[in-house]
DNA sequence: GATAGTCACTGAACATCGTTCAAGTATGGT
DNA sequence: ACCATACTTGAACGATGTTCAGTGACTATC
């Protein structure tokens, strides 16, 4: 039967993101190491180019997971208030940045890799992706009624990128050298900026 | 004489600069090999560490050029406009939009070096960063001239860290596939929405 | 001008990396 | 039981950044 060794594989498989996810978090992507990786998981260096094209195929496997639990930590906490739209956003931006402050590397991870990368973005990326951008489109959607669906689309996109490069720059020590609660206070008064409401 | 090495040491090290420099933009930093530079510039392998600690310090020399650079064509672009501060945030903008849109992969060196170098960050990268924000911070002051500043400083980094996301989002093409004219009107939509006196 | 001493430059060597592939081993069907 | 097939192995390969003993040129002194 071909059930067994597809088993094995899988195992193999599972068993290798775990390991690499485990590195990723603790030291970065890019101490990733085939050889170590191959000791951890008690099997010899080649098997791991029987489960994957290459180390790439490897990260983006960990990358998948990363994006989901940052989607899922997103999506519960937004579902979980009973705020407005101003304040759902709020809460995104702020689940966003401490998701990225709470798991800097494997949150670098997601950016520093499919950069280079440029042959194929999976498909399952660029659906998480579009859903994300649904959850923002929502509130906006709600605090500009009278917008068209390419003026919605250009906000949200506006917002995301620039919630996503308060977070970047925030945490890099280099640049900014401040706490996690001004990076908070930047998200709060970009997002005021965007009330209409008010 | 010492001098006379000290000039060919000069020499070597600008004539590396330029090599690397021209690599970088063809085909980013990555691919930037210690052999590769030594048979252009005609030395020994060797010779680069005699000039450089490593291949960081190169990259860094590098980075200080289109650091200059940068910084040369937003404050131009600026001082020759004669419009409102929101005027002048929007030509800032679209100054850097248009910079890394030039130079992709230079613009991209900057970023993608010095994350993982984390152990000095060169003293002309903080003046030139501060420099940069006082820029900004000048027709934001405008804007808003009862802020503190401490306040001011938030905006500042605010409106820069965001501006920045948006170009890097924007110019990723697997995530955003919106051409660069799409990227000037998310920019100006984000500076209208902290322009205070509209 | 010859000689000794200093110091920068050289490039082969080193450690390590991701990746491959011939060889060995285990598995599945008859 | 046996063969054919397929999977797994790990030594080997080509490149990488970096080093350092050896070489050679240049400088100062007599």
């Amino acid at each position: 039967m071909a059930k067994d060794t597809e088993k094995r594989r899988a195992e193999l498989r599972e068993k290798l993101v775990d390991i690499a996810e485990a590195e990723i978090r603790a030291n970065g992507v890019q101490s990733l190491r085939a050889r170590a990786l191959a000791d951890k998981a008690g099997c010899a260096v080649g098997a791991i180019y029987n489960v994957f094209d290459d180390l790439s195929g490897l990260i983006l496997a960990v990358n998948g997971r990363t994006f989901a639990r940052l989607g899922e930590t997103v999506t519960s906490e937004v579902a979980a208030s009973d705020g407005g739209a101003v304040d759902k956003l709020v809460i995104m931006g702020r689940a966003y940045l401490r998701f990225a402050h709470d798991n800097p590397k494997l949150w670098r991870a997601l950016f520093d890799i499919e950069m280079t990368a440029d042959s194929g973005v999976p498909e399952w990326y660029l659906n998480d992706l579009r859903h994300l951008f649904g959850i923002i489109a929502g509130p906006l959607g709600d605090m500009h009624p009278d917008a068209t669906p390419e003026d919605l689309d250009l906000m949200t996109r506006t917002l995301f990128s620039s919630v996503h490069g308060i977070v970047l720059l925030g945490l890099e020590r280099r640049i900014s050298g401040v706490p996690v609660e001004r990076i908070e206070d930047m998200i709060a008064f970009l997002l005021s900026r965007f009330d209409a409401t008010q």
